[in-house]
DNA sequence: AGGTGCATGTAACAGGTTACATGATTAA
DNA sequence: TTAATCATGTAACCTGTTACATGCACCT
């Protein structure tokens, strides 16, 4: 399998467990907790995945169970290593998407105020609630693992800026 | 068809129609200009949500072709008017998600400083095309549909500043 | 005559979510 | 004993992209 074959999810698998997540419920835990803010796993695109990347020898699992609760541990094989170097180092335009449900009714709302005015107050509580979540997953930092949810922070309280501005501007009108 | 079993598309359809769009090729214009950076649509997506619209009755299509081009001009019915308001004013918490592969990158490659400052320079770049996509759009204003453009701005360029200082930070190291 | 824009559409594929199902271990 | 956490997994469904196919109209 070649690193341009890797899937979204697969390339979540090995960078995790290159920074040394063991199982498939470690990994989902590491997202949740760093990177789930700017990319999301959830289970059922997890576990197929990390069957696919063993078939395809990116990763080779052992059971060690804990007790009689099943428990597979996997790591990296050195081609799961290259491809996720490749990957890292291929320049290709990195994807960015975003989707964001109350800008687009903000934008569709144009002839109803009040309605506009409840749409703004439901994007600055969700945005508030986004804030508090990542101010409580750590410390920003300028480097490491803390330097991505500094960028979240900042972001969202760019975001929340704007929201009390075009609140102060609809009222007014 | 009830306002809860609107597809995304379908919301962005009856949204654009509500707005003014007559055809399939004219939704995705508008979409194109004005709400892609926060909500895109694919014409594979577009063209059959139009005619399953149509088949559930909240919106109404009839032939008015250009001459010998074929062309089909649509507009909301009074279920598809309902079917949007009740989008527009259930306060469910909207949908916000991100992905963003440069910074999930950058949380993988700790280990790297020398493809890291490649990847930075990478999200740099991506950020900058972005940021003069937007301001090539039009003009942010504090109402009308400039006002989203406004908030993609400011975003931008949060996110921009964090790279610069991330860089700086790196380079340091 | 040729390129750009208007206009519609489909088929194959990719990628992902949700809800469900199951069961052991550990701390309160 | 019971709730939380550890742990794995599947099936049904949804949503979306990409690449392709087609053809007219208008401007130069």
């Amino acid at each position: 399998m070649a690193a341009d074959s890797l899937t979204p999810t697969g390339r979540v698998v090995l960078g995790m467990l290159a920074l040394g997540s063991n199982t498939g419920y470690d990994i989902k835990q590491m997202v949740d907790k760093a990177t789930r803010h700017f990319w999301a796993v959830s289970y059922g695109q997890l576990y197929p995945e990390l069957r696919r990347l063993e078939q395809h020898g990116l990763i080779r699992g052992r059971p060690e169970p804990t007790g009689g609760r099943s428990r597979k541990v996997y790591e990296l094989t050195d081609a799961g290593t290259r491809a996720l170097r490749a990957w890292l180092g291929a320049n290709e335009e990195p994807l960015y998407e975003v989707r964001d449900e109350g800008l687009l009714k903000l934008f569709f709302s144009e002839a109803q105020p009040e309605v506009r005015i409840e749409i703004l107050r439901a994007i600055h509580e969700r945005m508030e609630r986004k804030l508090a979540q990542l101010e409580a997953l750590g410390t920003p930092t300028k480097s490491g693992p803390g330097m991505t949810l500094s960028l979240g922070i900042a972001i969202t309280k760019a975001y929340l800026k704007w929201c009390d501005e075009a609140a102060r501007h609809l009222v007014k009108e």
